[in-house]
DNA sequence: GGCCTTCTGATAATGAATTCCATTATCATC
DNA sequence: GATGATAATGGAATTCATTATCAGAAGGCC
């Protein structure tokens, strides 16, 4: 057990990082550590909208990573939680991070394909309700919301009229 | 125009059949009828789960009929918003009828893989509620909850202790 | 029936995702 | 610091769902 980045500051209980999540899982599916690996890592959390494979390996290639590589560690991400895949229709999957913030769902626009995303407790509250009520427990969901943004309502109001 | 099944009975609108609308699509489209396509949408109504292409080629192929007119054929009825295309992670895409009963969401377990339908008026109203915030109109939405189903709960308890 | 267009089935093509394989990197142990 | 076992890597090859192509069959109007 590596006792490493266990600080613990103030009250409440200790928030766990990105990495140390990550080291964790490795640790316990007895992986290793790498150099390239945390590249990848890297550049999935600074770009922070939903990336694509093929995105993401556009900027990490001049380094000389693969994109077999990066198919790989994003699925390692998924795996152990700390990254998310979600497919909007287009046939390719993004992923986002997750742990980092509160988990959040999608406003799609189907016109200009703009991404919006929010949060909704109450929301989040009916769906552990519906779960249980038939016998369910949840680990996750997904909910897109597809429609037209105001931008793409407003010109079609124009070209019309 | 075709006057074909256009019943009115009793109070209220007149309800629209799936073959009544599906006719008006191909009318709008300048497209034709075809024996076929009847038999792809007819064992596609027949079959009440969501169903992949692949299975569905599965049950007409005794019938001579390939699978690229299934797929033209899940592909036309989700055009006409008369079929309703469905991802649920593992890469296949599956389809399921609409306009024949309410909007409905699912319950996934992610360990056998069995769904579940359900629905939530209040979970819709929140959701058109937080569109508006937002300034979006929704066309459709999308609600998948992944995670146990009871069964699979208590297999898990029973292999525990 | 003739004509034009759409429809169909077989198959090739496409593209995302995975796997193979030879090579390299990591890391516990010496 | 050298060694050995094994995970990680990159590129190519492969898989698999989906789409496009094309020659021939069928729908629908005259």
């Amino acid at each position: 057990m590596t006792p490493r980045s266990r600080k613990q500051r103030g009250a409440g209980p200790p928030p766990p990082t990105f990495g140390a999540l990550l080291d964790a899982h490795l640790e316990r599916s007895g992986l290793r550590h790498s150099g390239v690996r945390d590249l990848v890592v890297e550049a999935f959390l600074a770009a922070r909208e939903h990336v694509s494979v093929e995105e993401l390996t556009r900027r990490v290639r001049r380094r000389g990573i693969g994109q077999a590589t990066v198919y790989r560690t994003l699925k390692l991400l998924s795996d152990c939680g700390l990254a998310a895949p979600r497919q909007f229709g287009d046939g390719v999957t993004r992923y986002e991070p997750v742990a980092e913030r509160a988990h959040h769902d999608h406003l799609i626009c189907t016109s200009c394909g703009t991404i919006v995303e929010f949060e909704n407790p109450r929301i989040e509250a009916l769906q552990l309700a519906v779960a249980r009520e038939h016998g369910f427990t949840v680990e996750s969901h997904k909910l897109e919301l597809y429609g037209r943004c105001a931008a793409c309502l407003r010109d079609a109001r124009r070209a019309r009229g």
